[in-house]
DNA sequence: GCCGTTTTCGGCCCGACTGTTTTCAGTCG
């Protein structure tokens, strides 16, 4: 089993502990060990044999660890079983409904045996849920409303589809009179890969009317929830979005709580708890020392989130890192990663263009890089036996490599800073083989490796496969190097750490696909990937030139798993890309 | 269920909104 395996089984026991109203804390404990697991960068089997073992890992205890050990020897579990076996096979789907938590559905399920989505929709018609005590018609039809559009929504959304919309409404709220700052916050600005709902935040000294106008600005397809400080509404699409609006001197503070993520934002409220103070969406305030007094104490923070970190004694914590994944210890110790940035990146380098299955031409492209502020480009078309996708012969390499020779000559004699490689997406064949003669090797650039077919086989297969062609010294780059598609298929089992390790011997970068259905290596696996020394590349596998704008979802990825420019070889500067990183790299291939 | 050089027991983040309520439980983030 898996770390993503492992965490869902104890997410489930969370759900199920609440249904069974068990003790909060216990609840939290399951909860915290998912969210743990699933940020862990190296297997949980690998861990289990470390020194430090299961039980070293923050959260993980005696009882936890235990289960882990089950989980890993067996692949199953007796306590879930136990848990799950009480309810009927649909009941968790149901805690997905907004509106219906683990109480209510506990409610429905023992006093009209519901147990799935349809049948709690077919009580809902039935006018029977009303019949519940603390249920009544109103909270019948909003529980309908939510079903409908859970059938409609479904799961999370990419972030490269919302983090447009929420650009949109910051942009829609900033022109309303009486707000004076807005900006999204939630899982966006985290920059998440996927995205559950639209958390967006305005400072006002009129919250009501920004939240009326908000309400009725023909942005929400739907308000669920409206009051004077906080509007919640369904966009078109079905997709939830939250506005919360402060007065300016709260600023720092909502942004921060409303960007979380939840546990972080749990660990700086204990944080404050230790120095006596008291954090919460309004400012940092000294906690009161009078009992039974509501007063609130002396406001020390809030308009800023550096104020807000800076009361804490922390340094100002970069939203991508706030995930409870050592980042508050890391801001304390004053060791927080210096990110890399958007503007540190200077190329693109897995690009297509119509030389295969890409729309644009190579000049094409080029022009748009430029007016990206880029100062070089990787041209990557498809080899020859990827026939799918139009792979070229040797023949056309060369071709290219007059195209691309003429294009840079254009720029010489231009003055201009900006230059075309020619690189080659070679496919890493079902067997195994690099899709690369020695003539097309010594046509282009650089080489990128990438499998896209045979993608079934088991882990250790996949792993074999991609470490072999990194073993031939012939391969620069690993392309989208676990497979993924998000929401569509799941990662070919890899192993990462295995990947990296090849990957950091050898030299050769991995990739952070920008592509907002790939972001493969994900956060965890990038940071895991660094952490053992490997190089990264951010790359966009562009096939179009609107797509080239995707670069900043990998850069987002890359942040989330505090990756550093130095380690990212779209920061170089050419010379150093080409002279000192590709050409020492075949040097030292040709002489081995 | 986890955690701790003040603690191995007794703590564990905080507030808005809704609907069904005569004062609050449930849900959400």
């Amino acid at each position: 089993m898996n770390n993503d395996q492992i965490a869902e089984a104890f997410e489930q026991i969370a759900q199920l502990l609440q249904v069974e109203d068990a003790n909060v804390f216990r609840i939290r404990s399951y909860e915290r060990a998912a969210e743990t697991i699933r940020g862990l960068g190296p297997e949980l089997s690998d861990i289990r044999e470390s020194e430090a073992g299961l039980q070293g890992i923050p959260g993980i205890g005696e009882a936890i660890a235990d289960k882990i050990e089950e989980l890993l020897d067996t692949g199953e579990l007796s306590f879930l079983q136990d848990l799950l076996d009480r309810y009927p096979p649909g009941f968790l789907e149901l805690l997905k409904i907004p509106g219906l938590g683990p109480k209510r559905a506990a409610l429905v399920f023992h006093e009209l045996g519901v147990g799935s989505v349809d049948q709690l929709e077919e009580a809902c018609v039935r006018e029977q849920v009303r019949e519940l005590k603390g249920m009544g018609a109103k909270s019948e039809q909003k529980l309908l409303q939510a079903i409908e559009s859970y059938w409609r929504g479904r799961e999370r959304a990419l972030l490269g589809a919302m983090l447009p919309q929420a650009e949109t409404i910051v942009e829609f709220l900033r022109e309303l009179p009486a707000v004076i700052s807005a900006d999204y916050a939630g899982s966006v600005r985290r920059g998440r890969e996927t995205v559950g709902d639209l958390d967006v935040l305005a400072t006002s000294d009129d919250p009501a009317a920004v939240c009326k106008a908000f309400g009725e600005g023909g942005l929400l397809a739907e308000v669920t929830s409206a009051g004077g400080t906080k509007v919640s509404g369904t966009l078109p699409g079905g997709r939830q979005v939250d506005l919360r609006v402060v007065a300016p001197e709260s600023y720092g503070a909502a942004l921060v709580y409303f960007t979380g993520s939840q546990q972080h934002n749990i660990r700086l409220r204990e944080r404050g708890q230790d120095r006596d103070l008291k954090v919460n969406e309004y400012g940092v305030f000294c906690a009161d020392e009078h009992d039974g007094d509501d007063q609130e104490g002396e406001r020390v923070a809030g308009d800023t989130e550096a104020g807000v970190y800076a009361a804490l004694d922390l340094a100002w914590i970069p939203p991508e890192l706030r995930e409870d994944r050592g980042e508050i210890q890391a801001a304390a110790a004053g060791e927080l990663p210096d990110l890399i940035e958007s503007s540190d990146i200077r190329c693109d380098l897995h690009i297509h263009t119509n030389w295969s299955d890409g729309r644009a031409s190579i000049a094409q492209v080029a022009e748009s890089a430029r007016e990206r502020g880029y100062t070089h480009l990787g041209i990557t078309d498809h080899s020859a036996s990827l026939h799918v996708a139009g792979g070229i012969s040797a023949d056309a390499v060369r071709a290219q490599r007059e195209e691309v020779d003429a294009l840079n000559s254009r720029y010489v004699e231009q003055d201009a800073d900006f230059r075309v490689l020619l690189g080659h997406e070679a496919d890493i064949t079902t067997d195994g083989a690099l899709d690369l003669t020695y003539e097309v090797f010594d046509t282009v650039d650089f080489v990128v490796g990438a499998i896209h077919q045979g993608m079934s086989a088991d882990a250790d297969r996949m792993t074999a496969r991609v470490v072999g062609a990194i073993e031939t010294g012939m391969v620069d780059l690993i392309a989208h190097p676990t497979g993924r598609v998000l929401q569509t298929r799941e990662a070919h089992g890899m192993h990462v750490s295995e990947l990296a390790g090849a990957a950091a011997q050898f030299d050769v970068a991995l990739e952070i696909s920008a592509t907002p259905d790939r972001l493969d290596l994900s956060d965890v696996h990038a940071r895991l990937a660094q952490e053992r020394g490997a190089k990264l590349s951010i790359n966009t596998d562009a096939h179009s030139i609107a797509s080239l704008d995707f670069m900043r979802f990998g850069v987002l990825t890359a942040r989330r798993g505090w990756i550093e420019a130095e380690t990212v070889i779209n920061t170089w500067p050419l010379e150093r890309l080409t002279t000192a990183w590709l050409q020492q790299r075949r040097g030292s291939s040709e002489s081995a």
